[in-house]
DNA sequence: GCCATTAGGAACCAAATGGTACAAAACAAA
DNA sequence: TTTGTTTTGTACCATTTGGTTCCTAATGGC
């Protein structure tokens, strides 16, 4: 009935995801954005409103492709521990520089807009209990409470070592790290 | 001999340093910053190169003043134990909204800008001495090298915290995993 | 082959940005 | 009071920004 669309979907929103983790969202000018989205001006105002929704529409994407993709990782672990589980979660990076895109996307746009802020905030959330399955699976920590604030440890040191890895210090393994955290909550 | 400047460099530093840390660089434009600095564009101008040299000199004062203090108070720390003194790195703050200037730098200029990704590591190494000098002084952890694993640990867990803390999460006292990690890192 | 419909592309635009120029004002020394 | 120097404030400017317009090209149903 009309002419279809050249480009994919998915790969502009992935070419548009990596740019604006990698570099942020002012620091990605128009052209930058094209470029890696590989379309142009025209195409690219008709397949999305504006600049804005597009970094919002790739927040979704990273939730929907990384952030996923670890929750899933951690649920469907068959390793014997916990801590194998959970290492999944510091290893490392090809390319750590990009850091956690929520991080990101909570210090640039969080402070002023609220949508950023809750998106960030939910992918939080599911990251957190996605850690807390896996201490559950494995009774880490005997009660409840001390689960959850375990989780929380662990979702902390998380953010980080991301953010200590877009600062640009080599990556490290902190798997050893993890055992110390969880035999001191099996322990207390 | 001539007209002296009516402004004080010191508070208009703070200013600066305020709304950089709270808002961003890009955030915040010009009218903005001198609306922060309590000056006008010609005063701004005549006292400073541009608006970059002021974030760099906001990066500064926050060294001075934040990081300074923090690695004082570590150093100076006259509590019985490592945790209690360490405990300062995750004491509840009032505006935690702004979070951790270092990591907002690193994330939002650091991939960018040489200078500011210097001076953000820079900070980042002098934490990470404060917090290995509270260990040294109470013998956490038998070894050299468990002792700057165990530094690093909190450093990573420090900047999570505060994270955290800008993504909008009501803070909250982590001062007792601070005792799961170091009590492990005695065990181990 | 026609035609409605939509994508693609380039020229164009308004607004906001950081930065400059310059004149007036304030001060200190003589 | 005069003079030289520096600050202050306002008006101005060039550039870059994201966004729009509009024409052309391509497609699929009839």
């Amino acid at each position: 009935m009309a002419r279809p669309r050249e480009f994919d979907m998915d790969t502009a929103l992935d070419g548009a995801l990596d740019i604006f983790w990698r570099q942020g969202y002012v620091a990605t000018n128009l052209p930058d954005l094209l470029m890696a989205m590989g379309l142009t001006r025209g195409s690219f105002y008709k397949a999305f409103r504006d600049k804005l929704s597009v970094y919002i529409a790739a927040l979704d994407r990273y939730d929907d492709q990384v952030v996923s993709a670890t929750v899933a990782t951690l649920a469907g672990c068959d390793a014997g521990s916990a801590q194998a589980c959970l290492s999944v979660l510091f290893s490392p990076e090809a390319d750590a520089r990009k850091g956690c895109f929520i991080c990101n996307a909570v210090v640039e746009l969080g402070p002023a807009n609220e949508t950023v802020a809750a998106k960030a905030e939910a992918m939080t959330v599911r990251l957190r209990n996605g850690i807390l399955g896996v201490l559950d699976r494995f009774e880490v920590g005997e009660v409840g409470e001390k689960r959850t604030a375990t989780a929380d440890l662990i979702l902390h040191l998380y953010f980080g070592h991301k953010a200590i890895g877009k600062g640009g210090k080599p990556p490290e393994d902190w798997s050893a790290h993890l055992g110390w955290i969880l035999g001191q909550a099996n322990d207390a």
